[in-house]
DNA sequence: GGGTTTGCTTAAGTAACTTAACTAAGTAGG
DNA sequence: CCTACTTAGTTAAGTTACTTAAGCAAACCC
């Protein structure tokens, strides 16, 4: 196929997802409350990032802001919000105590978990439907669009004619 | 690689794809200034979406808020801002006057083509460091996970419990 | 030729960001 | 140590890209 319309197409089809993300999946909510947990949060990509990245163990607003990709303001917000919910908790870093270490809940580990499953369903429908070979490709592809948006954000940062 | 840990990394990937392709990239504008076109405008993605749609030809606002993937007003916005900026221009159907068809101004479609060139040129960095079966296998694992969401979306609209 | 439907726009509201300005904690030199 | 600088996080204010609801005008339908 033409890479360049290839490139039309991905350029057409990237907004839609990043959209796509936002929405809330109809039966996240009611799941969770059957549960009888108080669920009424509006969860955004951003929340689901903070969620999964937290899996890794816990982490600071800095870090957070870095992985995610967005700014420290931008995640104190969002850590806000999931601490109203009772989803994360934050304490200071005894070594640093400048530093907020982001960390689930107790308990709220596999809960947090389920809360997203609506969203990989879908996720998981979608890449069940390829090969071994081709989800690798995808997601190598995946990776080299961010990479070179992560390019394009210094480019930016050390001004256009550098 | 495992499946679940493939989807998580999606989960953390797509949002910031969805967020780099909002982002002006620095010398775009400067380039079409050269150029003496007077571009100040801000490109979103939805922007890009339609400029992209239009190289297919004349679209109404219902075609492209379908094939962009947003709400008719949110398409009416978008093209508001392009006309405002000389790109596209707005006509009646004349078979049928309450449609509004939206075509490139006239000499605008290879401009168009440049503003988005700042975009285009990091999307293709990306798509040639694929092999010719990663970029398929890479453009089908976005193809499913655009139909997941549409999926989802008529979901939503027939109630949870349908 | 009234009554419904369809296409688009206008209006109003919201979510998720951004940058700039501030506070508090750590670091280093004299 | 204390003053000056740096770093981590939050608060504040503003912007953008959407959403739904309501309105208007053209087309369709017996």
């Amino acid at each position: 196929m033409d890479r360049e319309r290839l490139i039309d197409e991905v350029l057409m089809l990237l907004p839609v997802l990043g959209r796509g993300l936002g929405r809330p999946g109809p039966r996240e909510l009611g799941e969770i409350a059957e549960r009888g947990i108080p669920v009424d949060a509006h969860i955004s990509p951003g929340h689901v990032q903070v969620l999964i990245a937290l899996g890794r163990g816990p982490h600071s607003i800095r870090q957070l802001a870095g992985v995610v990709g967005v700014s420290s303001p931008a995640v104190t917000q969002l850590v806000n919000h999931l601490e109203e919910h009772k989803m994360v908790e934050r304490r200071h870093d005894p070594s640093d105590r400048r530093v907020v270490l982001v960390d689930y809940a107790p308990g709220m580990q596999d809960i947090a978990r389920r809360m997203m499953e609506g969203r990989r369903r879908r996720l998981r429908e979608a890449v069940n439907s390829l090969t071994d070979e081709e989800a690798r490709a995808f997601l190598k592809g995946l990776r080299l669009l961010v990479e070179s948006f992560d390019g394009a954000k210094e480019e930016a940062a050390h001004g256009p004619h550098r």
